[in-house]
DNA sequence: ATACACATTGCCCTAAGGGGAAAGTCAATC
DNA sequence: GATTGACTTTCCCCTTAGGGCAATGTGTAT
């Protein structure tokens, strides 16, 4: 039998993290010493610990190590042969986000040697007000997560463009998206997806026209934050107020847009003079 | 001015998130009203609050970004071109070691398709009990943290190259680390850099043989910890006792190695039977 | 006046341990 | 046998960047 010291030097943890996992109850001691508390591991425990720390590197959390760990010998493999394919997406996903990340900073890295404050662009961004015609839309609404925009996007498009194109209902105009909670909530927002027909059958609803603050952006969707804080700003500054939900369209289609920096959306805040 | 509420909206951040960062210094509101507390915030401030956001993105930590925001005109830019060049680099090293789990994770998941576990390996690296010859060797110590592992490897053995070369030293065999922190410390090991040679000059000491637990490992250093976890194993396991540091000699030259899988590393374990 | 949305502070919670204190224990040496 | 130094135990507080909830106070619209 081992010490805690020993057992720390083979695995390369410390015994502290040991403990910790005795507490958490990842690992427990082979035996523990009745009168002084000491834990002892046993030599075959080292197989365990470090697949645990595998599973650590590849950011599963300590409660999910434990519970591939209890799974018994039947389901044992199963489980993790799920639980790895999903870390692997989780990975892919970030190593993605990192390369966009990267390209970002060398821009902003770029900006700075030339003097241009980061955030200049802000003040680049051009504001519009314009006077929209009301439309019809055949819309769906949903309470949408901020992790699951994309899938939603892509879902309920499609399956407006299919009652679309088997009830052959005439397209007046591109997808858009209105977004109907006020507030910043990061667990989910109240989203409609809408495609404006002519038909008013079931399902579509009036989409009022009226005064809107205007602005036309061109890139991938992830600049739409600062285009939004914009609009807001300039609404607030011209002095005007939101009357009611924001909405975007989708000039090309945000299904197949090959690239990113050739969408163009644009965004609406529907005004009225304070 | 706008309300908390109304500022949190417009950066899409939240309120509670507002006065945390009021609470820490990043970001005061411009006005609080002296008898109710209120916090108002003025539209100059979303610049600020979007570049927040912004290093937030690049994993600066609070404290990173108040420094630099702190940081007064003409020392700025200076400071957040350089901190900006840091966390790129960073953010490329985070991005290579995905990469990395990425293509460990794929073996991982091909082994349980296959019905091996993933630790099945450690049983298949040998242990052989070898008697080695006593050497000379011209050394360096040093306490290296973990971080800071690959470019001291490379500093150290190519200051003891040039020693080598300039004193027209005799090499007797390829570079070798020895591990003298018997503990495994995140912070700091107690490191040896060492390169056999026949002359005894200044810098060198004696190495003594003996018997010693031996494997060979081949592939990138990263496998090396399973490598020291089974040789500790096996030296616990045939009732022998560590009574020297262990080492590593390295047969490819670590700097020039081309192909990490063809990197062939010896790891030496000087023992006696209990 | 009332209702309701919004604001405040305060307290506890997170994941995975690290740091350190106070006290007990082990093995080796004098 | 005693002492020393290394090792171990538990206990408590600390970390990041806020989230959740409660109790309470305030602003505005009806």
């Amino acid at each position: 039998m081992l010490s805690i010291g020993e057992f720390s030097k083979i695995c390369e943890v410390s015994a502290k993290t040991l403990r910790y996992y005795d507490e958490i109850g990842l690992i427990h001691p082979d035996d523990i010493n009745p009168d002084n508390g000491y834990r002892y591991y046993s030599i075959h425990q080292l197989k365990n610990m470090l697949f645990i720390n595998r599973l650590k590197g590849y950011q599963f959390s300590l409660d999910e190590i434990k519970d591939i760990m209890e799974t018994k010998d039947d389901a044992h493999e199963e489980r993790l042969h799920a639980a790895l394919n999903r870390k692997r997406q989780e990975i892919e996903e970030q190593r993605n986000a990192l390369d966009f990340k990267l390209q970002q900073i060398s821009q902003d890295i770029f900006k700075v040697e030339q003097g241009v404050h980061l955030m200049a662009y802000l003040d680049q961004i051009e504001v519009q007000l314009v006077d929209t015609e009301p439309l019809n839309i055949l819309y769906v609404r949903q309470i949408l997560s901020r992790d699951h925009y994309s899938e939603g996007f892509g879902l309920y498009f499609s399956r407006l463009y299919v009652r679309i194109a088997t009830e052959k209902l005439t397209l007046l105009g591109t997808p858009m998206t209105i977004y109907h909670s006020a507030e910043y909530n990061p667990s989910g927002n109240d989203t409609e997806f809408a495609i404006p027909i002519q038909e008013a059958v079931k399902g579509t609803r009036d989409l009022p026209g009226g005064l809107c603050a205007k602005s036309v952006h061109k890139g991938p969707y992830s600049g739409l934050t600062s285009v939004y804080a914009k609009l807001r700003e300039w609404v607030e500054h011209e002095g005007y107020t939101l009357v009611k939900s924001p909405y975007e369209v989708y000039m090309t289609d945000p299904g197949q847009a090959a690239d990113p920096d050739a969408m163009v959306t644009e965004v609406y805040f529907p005004v009225k003079k304070k």
